[in-house]
Parts: C-alpha cells; sequence; structure tokens
DNA sequence: TCGCAACTGCCACCGAGTGCCACTTGCTAC
DNA sequence: GTAGCAAGTGGCACTCGGTGGCAGTTGCGA
C-alpha cells in the first residue's frame, strides 16, 4: 500500500472513529457535520467525499458488505436448496453478531434514535434483500413464475431476519442469535403455526 | 364545517394537487418547496406547518390511513385466526388498490425515483407491521415467545406484501392484486414449496 | 362589535450537501 | 534528484430543506 493510500486509509478511519464518538455521546441529530471536521482536522469537503452524506458515517463499507454476502450467495449457489443457504448464512452472520454484541447493541441505539438512519437501514435491508431474490431466481427456474417465488420468499426471509433482530435487540442481546434465527427459518418453510 | 376549517381544507388540497402535479411534471428532487409555494401562493412556513416535510406531500394521510388499518384490526379480532384476518384485509385493500391502478402507479413511479421517497416508505411500512404485529399478540397469549411469534410474523407479512407489490408494480399493476396476496399468504401459512 | 384564538406571512437563521477552483502532496519517468 | 503530473485537500460561495419567533390578519363567539 502507497503512502498515499496509507494515509487516506488513516484519514478515513480517523473520521469514522470521531465521528462515533460524537455521535455516541451527543446522539447522530444533535452531531454537526463542522463539529467531525474540527475534531478529526479534515475539511467538510474532504468528509464528504469519503462519506457521501452523514449516514453514511454510521453505516461505513456497505459496498464490501454487500459485496461479501454476494460472494457467500454465489458459493452457496450449486447444491443447495434455499432453506439450507439461508441456514448456513444464518449460522455465518449470527454467530459474528453474537461476538460482537456490544458493538452492534450499542450502534443500533444510535440507529432507533434516529429517523434518518432507520430508513438508511431499511434502504441496505432492501439491497440484501434483492441479492436474496436474484439467487435464489437462479438457483430454481428463470421465468415469471419462479422469479415472483424468488423475490416474495426474499421479502419474508429479510422481514423475519429484521424482526427476529429487533426482538434480540429489545433482549440487549443476550439470547443466542444464531437459535432464534434458525427457529424463523423453520418457521418460513414448514409454515407458521397457529399458536405459538 | 367552519369556514375556517373548510378555508384549511381547501388550503392543503390546494398545496397537495400543486405539489404532486409538479413531481410528476419535474421529479421529486427537482421540484423545490419555493416553486410549490409560489404555484399554491402560501408561505414556505405554511406549507411546513400543514406537512411536516417534503415527503409528506406524496404520503398525505398517514396517521389517518394508519388509524383505518388499526380500526381493521380491531374488527377482525376476535374469531378469527392471523391468517383469515389477513386474508380478508387483502380483499379490502387489494381490491381497492386494483381500482385505482393509474394513480398507484404514478404514485409508484415517483417514490422509486427518489430514495428519501423510498426510505419513508419503508418506515410507513413498519408502522404497519408494528400494527400487526401488536394485533396478533392480542389474539394469542401475552407471554415472551407469543410475542416473538408474532413479530416475526409480522415481519414475514410485509416482507410479502412488499415483494408482492413491487412485482405488481413491475407488471404495471395488470395482474389482479388480490389473487397474487392471497397466494402469498398461502405460502406462509403452509410453508414455501422449494420449487415454484 | 369587541376581544380572543387560530392561522398566516415574513425574516433571519441553521445544517446538510455541492460546484468550483486554487493549492498541496505523493508518484513516476527521465 | 527533479520536473511534471495526477490525486487529493481546503476554502468559499451557494442551494435547499427546515425551524424559531413575532407581527399581522381573520374568523368566531360572547
Amino acid at each position: 500500500m502507497n503512502l498515499r493510500e496509507r494515509k487516506k486509509a488513516e484519514t478515513r478511519a480517523n473520521v469514522l472513529r470521531v465521528a462515533n464518538e460524537l455521535f455516541r455521546e451527543k446522539g447522530f441529530e444533535q452531531t454537526t457535520i463542522e463539529e467531525i471536521c474540527a475534531q478529526a482536522l479534515v475539511s467538510k469537503r474532504t468528509l464528504f467525499r469519503y462519506f457521501g452524506d452523514k449516514e453514511g458515517l454510521v453505516f461505513p463499507n456497505r459496498e464490501e458488505r454487500l459485496e461479501a454476502f454476494r460472494g457467500f450467495l454465489r458459493a452457496a449457489e450449486l447444491p443447495r436448496n434455499p432453506f439450507d443457504t439461508l441456514r448456513s448464512a444464518t449460522r455465518v452472520w449470527g454467530s459474528e453478531y453474537n461476538e460482537s454484541r456490544d458493538r452492534i447493541l450499542a450502534q443500533q441505539r444510535l440507529v432507533e434514535g434516529s429517523s434518518a438512519l432507520l430508513a438508511r437501514e431499511r434502504v441496505i435491508d432492501r439491497e440484501w434483500e434483492q441479492e436474496i431474490a436474484a439467487a435464489f431466481a437462479r438457483m430454481t427456474g428463470s421465468d415469471a413464475d419462479a422469479d415472483l417465488w424468488a423475490r416474495v420468499l426474499a421479502g419474508a426471509i429479510m422481514g423475519v431476519i429484521r424482526a427476529t433482530m429487533s426482538y434480540w435487540f429489545e433482549s440487549e442481546c443476550r439470547a443466542d442469535l444464531v437459535e432464534l434465527g434458525l427457529d424463523a427459518i423453520d418457521k418460513l418453510e414448514r409454515g407458521f403455526p397457529v399458536a405459538p
């Protein structure tokens, strides 16, 4: 890595650190871009070149994460049925989240406190949902029916994931996310029993 | 209704009409609040008193719609199981949407063209999802398990609804939304068959 | 018709985000 | 090593959405 590239990476990391410290101290909306700039010793202009907008400071590496997920889906494609793919994804991401409870919980408290962040979170969810739908469509046929099926299933999946995570957050992330997730997937595969 | 109230209603309707005309002509982001104000003969301050923000001009009567849905859920509660409630809601809203295809399609094209509007749409979906979860929780028990079950199911429901609607939009709303909806609900109740 | 409450308009202001251009800094070819 | 170039940064002025505050207007009820 170049000196130039190293400097860039450092600046980026520094801005990110400063911003999230401030957000956690005073809240997302209460922190202004100028404050972050002052404390991170960069100009406003530069900050916006690194992170397209203020929300980008809370959800960094969005594209990289999505790309990692895409890679996972591609790798899981051939032999599996959709639900097994899903279970395996749940094990990977679920245990990752289990292990970084604290960081994720703090992040989530931030998000819940601002409608701009909530909105952004949903937009990101949608990107993931589209990847799931695309992967499932590749696994099955590619006619209109299969496409509809894939999209509806992907919608249901992101819905249960989001609901499961929200429940997990409320319990301060004490439960095992993998277990909760696998449970939810079972319900999707076999149908929701009318009584819990 | 008072003269005062009539005037208010008229102002509101007028602003709404002007705004949506402009949005459809030039796009949401390309239309400024000042343009709307100039053409609707109100001050910026007044516009924001009627509609909290710019997005509110595209999703008006948000609270009323939600309240109507709440009313529906309350009325449907006692004898039914969750899925029948859901089917009956699908018949009501689905046929309403079927009948106003044109308006809804135009609205949706607007929404798809702006990430701010997409984000707002998701936030509104979430409000509805929470009402569904609350209704289901009332129907079944009220322990933690029942609560989790209700929330996960509600999440799945909003997910399939959103996916179904997005498919419907892409086909220019030619298909029968009620039929599509009932199909999706069946999948949730009985489990998703692995092949379409 | 008088007094009050509701409503509106205006103005100054804030914060996010952009376009533009001058300036600095690291890289590279010679 | 250094000249020249590209990448990156800072600063400034500007736009636009949104808010606070207050003065002025208008409908309503006593």
